[in-house]
DNA sequence: ACGCCATGATTCC
DNA sequence: TGGAATCCCTGGCG
């Protein structure tokens, strides 16, 4: 039994040395109370670990010592340094999942170009290749625009959710409309540009609405998908609203039975509306009609959840979806039937979102679980791996609604895409969580966007049809943002109306309260901020170091 | 202001 | 296969 022995000597020497290293060129962290007579009961502590092992009861002295928070061990610590989070030596990197590192010092951190990780076998670029892509595109740029990203907080922040967004669609005609869902189930209609103009219908749904899409034909109507088993489609007017599907028609019978649905398309020239459930089925419904037609299909694992679906722009026979069991599957509807699948993705992880490029559908995006974003450059080409993974910290736990990299509709080049991102970083002393812009043919980082007042983190995004605005929902509030107008050197004019409906009036002063009397502070830090955020490409290096 | 709790969904064992 | 554990969350309560 000479093992445990052997590890016993390894963890004690390696925390030794570390705990030493962090003294000197280890800028890192650990409280330099860590005393030697400290560091022996560590250790006595340590070992008491090893020799329980199986974990029946923590050792009491355990409690008496500072013990890193995620591992338990003694030595080092995990967690907040003012705005700096220090992650646990003993866990694989949080952003990447690679062992041997943490976030600080991973190569992919802020998602340069080293956060590009080539598939293998690449996809390599043959004229014949190009070529191809070319007549399957003749209208792509040859030079591709410079990006406009939207960055400043501009005409409003509303908090009218009681619980946190969940997701958010731009009208399709009107400019200025912007629809919102949240946990609860409630429908928000907001007209950004009449900041008070708002509306919510919390009659529509009971719990999560989970997506929505606008009507083809009538741009007066939206269908959601909701966690409580039913699509609605509800005049954004009035309010009314309709039932087409109810998964659960006799009501709660346990967990084990309620179906949830959670992606939803519309397929405008069938006339069809696409919702698939928690249990891997697909269901179709006639607009017109808002009856079933067929019966529920298997599209991904049997029980597992599938999140997204997507009929793609051009060829609206196509399908793509994704879920829990780790894949986006892409889909004929015309031979729609389980295991009929044209092509499985496979993720290393729970699939969040897989869309077709908006304007050509020729390229696949998706946002994976494993803090990867994945790009297919062609549904014509190979799909056997995809053409590039980027890394990007977007996995989660409780409270947050998953994220999904949002493309640009907007871009004829089909490269930019909006994300926000989990992991914070510490800037100016203020730990924010900023939101990304990625150019995925080369996966630089292209903005990185951030508000000193927003301090949660916005997994919901969303980059408007025709303007240059982006709406993010941030835990409960909506944020509206836009490039700032250099013309314009208006005297740091970011007007805050923050409106509020319900019990969140607490906050909201809170929040006003806070904004005065930090005045100095957050408005030099936002001030500072503002000017540095975007770097468009160029060196990332440089931006580093601005931001530090 | 602070600490504690619940929360959800997934992964791990 | 079920049940335990879970790192940068958010909000509410005492």
């Amino acid at each position: 039994m000479g093992f445990p022995n052997l590890v016993t000597e390894r963890e004690t020497s390696s925390e030794e040395s570390s705990s030493s290293e962090d003294e000197g060129e280890n800028i890192v962290v650990d409280d330099s109370e860590n005393e030697e007579e400290e560091e022996e009961e560590e250790e006595e502590a340590q070992e008491e670990v090893v020799e329980t092992k199986k974990r029946e009861k923590k050792p009491i002295t355990i409690s008496l010592k500072k013990v890193c928070k995620v591992c338990k061990k003694a030595g080092h610590q995990a967690g907040f340094q003012g705005a700096t989070y220090i992650d646990c030596p003993m866990k694989p990197c949080f952003l990447c999942k690679m062992p041997g590192h943490t976030t600080m010092t991973c190569p992919h951190r802020v998602a340069t170009e080293h956060g590009v990780l080539p598939a293998s076998p690449r996809n390599a670029r043959h004229s014949v290749n190009f070529v191809f892509e070319r007549q399957l595109r003749p209208n792509v740029p040859a030079i591709k625009p410079a990006f406009v990203v939207p960055d400043h907080v501009d005409c409003g922040v509303i908090r009218y959710h009681s619980r946190r967004v969940t997701c958010l669609e731009f009208h399709p005609t009107n400019n200025n409309i912007l629809l919102s869902g949240d946990k609860k189930g409630q429908l928000g209609v907001w007209d950004f540009i009449k900041v008070s103009e708002k509306t919510v219908y919390s009659s529509v749904h009971t719990c999560i609405l989970n997506n929505m899409r606008f009507s083809s034909v009538n741009h007066g109507t939206i269908y959601a998908a909701s966690s409580d088993g039913t699509i609605s489609c509800t005049d954004i007017e009035t309010g009314f609203s309709e039932s087409l599907m109810d998964l659960n028609p006799n009501g709660w019978h346990g967990p084990s039975s309620w179906r949830m649905l959670y992606g939803l398309d519309i397929n405008a020239e069938k006339g069809l509306v696409l919702v698939a459930d928690n249990f891997g089925f697909l269901y179709m419904l006639d607009a017109r009609t808002n009856g079933r037609t067929g019966g529920p299909i298997l599209i991904h694992k049997k029980g597992t959840k599938v999140v997204g679906l997507h009929i793609n722009p051009v060829q609206p026979e196509l399908l793509l979806s994704c879920g829990n069991d780790h894949f986006a599957r892409l889909w004929d509807i015309r031979r729609l039937e389980a295991g009929s699948s044209i092509c499985d993705l496979a993720h290393r992880r729970v699939v969040n979102s897989a869309y077709f490029s908006p304007q050509t559908g020729s390229k696949i995006l998706t946002t994976s679980q494993d803090n990867r974003l994945r790009v297919w450059d062609s549904i014509f080409g190979s799909l056997d791996s995809p053409s590039r993974e980027i890394v990007h910290s977007h996995d989660f736990n409780r409270h947050l609604t998953a994220f999904r990299a949002e493309w640009d509709p907007k871009d004829p080049s089909e490269s930019l895409v909006v994300i926000g991102r989990y992991i914070s970083e510490n800037y100016n002393g203020v730990a924010l969580h900023p939101i990304d812009f990625i150019d995925i043919s080369n996966g630089q980082l292209v903005a990185e966007v951030m508000d000193p007042n927003i301090t949660t983190i916005s997994p919901v995004n969303k980059l408007h049809p025709r303007d240059d605005v982006l709406a993010s929902g941030s835990s409960r509030s909506l944020f509206i943002w836009r490039p700032k107008d250099e013309s314009e050197h208006v005297e740091q004019k970011v007007e805050w109306k923050i409106l509020t409906c319900g019990k969140s009036g607490n906050n909201s002063s809170r929040k006003g309260d806070s904004d005065d009397s930090d005045d100095g502070l957050l408005g030099l830090k936002g001030k500072k901020l503002k000017r540095r955020r975007i770097q468009i490409k160029s060196s990332q290096k440089d931006q580093r170091a601005l931001v530090l």
